[in-house]
RNA sequence: GCGGGCGUAGCUCAGUGGUAGAGCGUCACGUUGCCAACGUGAAUGUCGUGAGUUCGAAUCUCAUCGCCCGCUCCA
């Protein structure tokens, strides 16, 4: 089966189930955004909620054998605009872009730089180059001559002058040319990934204000409130999950990149000498963690960002990565860990004239801690899971079945009575009052057997409990066991404790 | 944003200018004895949307929205 099919069918079960559906889907859809249906937002809400354990109720014991200390945050999704001229998303959200004509290729506008090769003030020809700075401009152009024009500039030797601008310098109503074709580029046009929004009543540019790309700024902006509030001790850290919004310029592949999405983020505050053993400490404890919620270590890899590809902020970033599989055999992105020095919490500093430096009594001393972000998509992750569970089987009815960890799963449980009558339905009424107390689970009364396994099967349920003929005569039920098919009984007033084991076990 | 493909019932799809269809699913009633059983019946469609051509458009044209693939983007 190819890997566009697998994603069309499980686009389509996540329909047909109630686990994602389109937004504004009956005026047409919106580009970029989903609607997470009764089933979806249990599996998400379960990955949400296993984090939360994972990071602030129960967080994992340090490399001193003590549990390392996280509280957590719930900070607004729009805040004073400032917080995003110190984070830098003003800006680095903003970039002009450049489009060829003739070839369609798409250019950062400040990495293209025209290069005009003069001899007596005299142009002989003008070249457009992508780089990162002026200074690699003339080699870049030189390079991508062919080997006709080259010998025609070597040939005025030392007299050859070059000028190079970015085609953000040049005069207005001039454009530049294509880099790898020559071709007309368009003016730089501004891209937008940061969606704004005015508040308040009137409508100036003095009230815009954006919805937040990212939730880690709202984590520092309230570094401070918490380190006064909270008995709290560098090392520690503050997490959050929340709805992030980036105006993508191709929402694609399902939800893995949406414009409305929800992250996972925590702020691990530490002093600078440790930061390198925090780092490798997060990079395992995030890696175990994708794993104990259910995807293979096949499916997972670590990747390192490489130099040219680190925010300049960035000391060091690995990237969680997960075959999915619109990306297999390769990689896509489900979470990064970054070590982002003191850059965040300077910018704030520096931006807002607040005191962000932290006193280390026992050392007497002040200073900026450094930090290493964790930071993973919630709704890729369900993505993640939805992926890993999809597990296409001819043998059943249903063709296909979703392998969620009993833990994940949606809907722990179903209590079916084989048949409506004879006083099955009312013990499975039973059954279902008390397990519902403690666990998601369905009853389901209506349809034959056969039919009412295949829906739990393609709901993921890991466990049906069947009352039967027999449950009558010595109280026990069936146990339909999702992944194998296979069938055991257990006794009625057991069956509580067999799924508290099975789930939490 | 560019190029290509696509859009008909909840899902998968047939329907090339002349009555809106199939399978599956869903629901109701009957039946039921462990894997989408069976019988009977029912609901669900502005044929993505809007204009145009035509006596007549799901079908042809244009625009637009959305989805998929490839670029590009993803500080």
């Amino acid at each position: 089966m190819s890997d566009t099919t697998t994603m069309e069918q499980l686009v389509s079960l996540c329909k047909r189930r109630g686990f994602v559906y389109p937004a504004s889907e009956i005026y047409g859809g919106i580009n970029g955004f989903w609607d997470y249906g009764p089933l979806g937002i249990q599996l998400k809400n379960n990955v949400r909620d296993a984090w939360w354990r994972a990071m602030v109720e129960c967080p994992p014991i340090g490399p001193d054998g003590q549990p390392v200390q996280i509280v957590g945050l719930d900070s607004s999704i729009i805040q004073n605009p400032k917080t995003w001229e110190a984070s830098g998303h003003v800006g680095g959200f903003n970039d002009p872009m450049v489009d060829c004509k003739e070839c369609k290729s798409r250019f950062r506008a400040d990495q293209v730089a025209m290069v005009t090769f003069l001899v007596n003030g005299d142009e002989v020809m003008t070249v457009g180059a992508v780089c990162d700075s002026p200074e690699v401009a003339v080699d870049e152009a030189m390079s991508s001559l062919n080997s006709k024009n080259r010998r025609r500039l070597e040939k005025h030797g030392d007299k050859l002058v070059s000028v190079v601008k970015t085609v953000e310098q040049l005069p207005a109503g001039e454009t530049g040319n294509c880099p790898k074709c020559s071709g007309e580029l368009t003016e730089p046009r501004m891209f937008n990934l940061m969606f704004d929004t005015y508040t308040g009543a009137i409508r100036d540019e003095n009230a815009k204000t954006y919805l937040r790309p990212e939730t880690a700024q709202g984590i520092f902006l309230n570094y401070k409130n918490v380190l006064d509030t909270m008995r709290v001790k560098v090392p520690f850290g503050i997490a959050q999950v929340g709805k992030a919004f980036r105006n993508e310029v191709t929402p694609r592949n399902f939800i893995f990149r949406s414009r409305e999405f929800e992250q996972m983020e925590m702020e691990w505050f530490c002093c600078e000498e440790d930061v390198p053993m925090w780092y490798e400490f997060w990079k395992q404890q995030r890696m175990d963690f994708w794993c104990k919620i259910g995807l293979e270590g096949d499916n997972l890899i670590f990747r390192d960002h490489d130099g040219d590809e680190l925010a300049h902020y960035s000391k060091a970033c690995v990237d969680i990565e997960y075959r999915y599989p619109f990306t297999a055999p390769g990689f896509g992105e489900l979470e990064g860990i970054a070590h982002r020095g003191c850059f965040d919490l300077t910018q704030h500093q520096t931006h807002s004239k607040a005191k962000m430096e932290y006193f280390d009594q026992p050392n007497n001393r002040k200073f900026l801690p450094h930090v290493i972000e964790p930071a993973s998509g919630l709704t890729r992750g369900t993505l993640a899971l939805l992926c890993e569970a999809f597990t296409p089987d001819e043998g059943r009815a249903s063709k296909v079945f979703m392998k969620f960890k009993p833990s994940m799963a949606p809907v722990k449980a179903a209590v079916l009575p084989l048949v409506a009558k004879d006083g099955m339905p009312e013990i499975a009424t039973q059954l279902y009052m008390q397990l519902r107390e403690k666990h998601m689970v369905e009853i389901d009364i209506k349809q034959s057997i056969g039919k009412r396994y295949a829906r739990q099967d393609e709901i993921g349920t890991p466990y049906c409990f069947t009352i039967d003929g027999d449950t009558l005569d010595d109280n026990t039920v069936t146990v339909r066991h999702r992944d194998t098919l296979d069938q055991e009984r257990i006794p009625l007033d057991g069956v509580a404790k067999f799924l508290d084991e099975k789930i939490t076990g």
